[in-house]
DNA sequence: CAATTCCCTAGTAAACTGATAGGGATTTGT
DNA sequence: ACAAATCCCTATCAGTTTACTAGGGAATTG
């Protein structure tokens, strides 16, 4: 029921690009260090989100990641489901149970309600949230 | 993000005390049976949900677990805690993030989301629901 | 052509999961 | 009183998953 550190660093890293919404490609190593992700493990990440068609990349010098769409059209919900599989609540449907159980019901509620949210929150809205607070707090600083 | 199989056990067990709303406790055994759960596993899945309350228990001959309130007051969520921790979908706050990060609240209103089903849904809609399901499954064979 | 970067395959320690084993403590019908 | 039934408790364990680390290879570019 949890989302893994795997994921977290995938959804910062995904982030990360989204904040710099430039066509420039950017380093493993510098988003590794900005978002404090051991660079091996994110070299992983960043390589899986690619098959998957999130992002791009560029090899060489001055290479990088970047991402594949406009940020407002990658949602959280699609990063997770490639990191850490299919968000669901209840595993695949259950062979010993009786076929007319309560649950598999109960489970598409509840995914239908996280999904409302995860596919619902492009990284657009994250960082222009993220901004929005930023912007907030400076100004409550400075009062 | 999943249920573990602990967690669906313990929904399972919950469920079929639930239906048999009847205060005569009933034995791991029988419900092991029934539910086809592991019976040495139920035992330990049993055991934690009266020591958080949920069930009562009673020793010897005739002796078996119960509801320890009416079905109505036992949530899905309250049983899914008690076995397989916090239902959130990050887990606890993250140090080497910048204090501002976006997804804190994002998590906020994902957990609010799964908690609006799973925190409203009790053992008694569950069977309730079960039960119409049964009525309309015979009605349909009928015809 | 050599530096830089992404790319790919393995390996691995630690934790977690889904059990099983073996008995001990209590209650109860008789 | 006593033996059977039942819950209670601790320990163990194989298999899987998680969160990395290691080491190099392949492409690009200045």
């Amino acid at each position: 029921m949890d989302v893994s550190v795997k994921g977290e660093y995938a959804l910062r890293a995904v982030f990360d690009l989204a904040c710099r919404n430039v066509p420039d490609p950017t380093k493993i190593a510098k988003i590794a260090e900005r978002q404090k992700i051991p660079q091996k493990f994110l070299e992983l990440i960043l390589s899986q989100l690619k098959q998957s068609g999130l992002l791009g990349s560029k090899r060489g010098a001055d290479g990088g990641y970047f991402l594949a769409r406009p940020a407002d059209q990658i949602t959280v919900g699609a990063v997770l489901r490639v990191i850490d599989g299919p968000v669901r609540l209840s595993r695949k449907p259950i062979e010993n149970e009786s076929p007319d159980s309560p649950f598999p019901e109960l489970w598409t509620r509840a995914e239908r309600a996280l999904s409302s949210v995860i596919d619902r929150t492009t990284f657009a809205d994250l960082v222009e949230r993220w901004k929005q607070k930023r912007a907030k707090r400076v100004v409550n600083w400075e009062i």
